[in-house]
DNA sequence: TTAATAAAAGATAAAAATATCTTTATATCT
DNA sequence: AGATATAAAGATATTTTTATCTTTTATTAA
């Protein structure tokens, strides 16, 4: 459903918007043991996101990682919406046709568009910081 | 959700059963251009499933590949099963946690079981015949 | 103002997924 | 029997995704 890139930009986001703030910062290296991300694979994750102002980055000594209560008061399908680019893996055709008829003829359409719903559902209803800190031992 | 071969795999399955039985079998060419896979890449899924039982296959001139009535008798879940090894696509941790202790901890956990259940309903419940023979013109 | 620490950026590598090609085996028609 | 059509099998190539390494830049504490 996402890429893997993608899954561990949501479990980097979830995780420093529950322990992070402006006076709090997360260093990668101890996010690194947190999420259980190699190390440079998670920098390269957290660039990125920092590029797209998902989350906020300092540099030099004491620097880190962490998010302002306003990145944390997105939904997560903004977040999925950044990472892919689109929702293409949420309307993408489920059997990989290049033009499904959707609408009229796919056996598959009526289904698919409750799944889509439910899908939406799950990313759209609460936001990051909801999320996270609904459940605190969620990377324990 | 599912790897692009399997999707192939679903999109071929689904056509040779509407268009093909004992007597009329249907060569790699024809269904190329039908399903709109480039004949060497469909080959190999064929190969595939044809070695899985899931579709017969008769060499030499006037060969091809057909379905019998037992063949079209089946779930796409079955097929789904085998192209993908296992039901993995479907109960992964939809963040990549290796350790997700889905029962009780993630926060997805509830909402993730629904889609599943989805899932398991949309591919689980008709026979590939019944899916493909509802809708003839699905592939044009 | 210098040393240390941390992220950024870019290059490279490795692995996995897709796609294609070539040869071989098999069946059937004439 | 010989020619032809067709799938099977295996080897190879390409592309995409994932992962890692190295160098640079910025910050700050001492």
């Amino acid at each position: 459903m996402l890429s893997k890139t993608s899954r561990y930009g949501v479990r980097a986001i979830l995780y420093i918007a529950a322990n992070s703030n402006e006076n709090r910062l997360i260093g990668v290296r101890d996010l690194s043991v947190a999420i259980e991300i190699s190390q440079p694979m998670l920098a390269k994750v957290l660039q990125h996101l920092t590029k797209k102002n998902l989350i906020q980055s300092k540099k030099g000594r004491n620097g880190g990682y962490y998010m302002t209560s306003l990145q944390k008061n997105i939904h997560l399908l903004e977040v999925i919406r950044e990472l892919e680019q689109s929702e293409y893996l949420i309307n993408a055709c489920l059997l990989g046709q290049k033009h499904c008829k959707t609408y009229d003829q796919c056996p598959y359409h009526d289904k698919v568009m409750l799944i889509r719903s439910e899908l939406r559902a799950i990313y759209g209803t609460d936001t990051i910081l909801n999320t996270s800190t609904k459940i605190n031992n969620f990377f324990l």
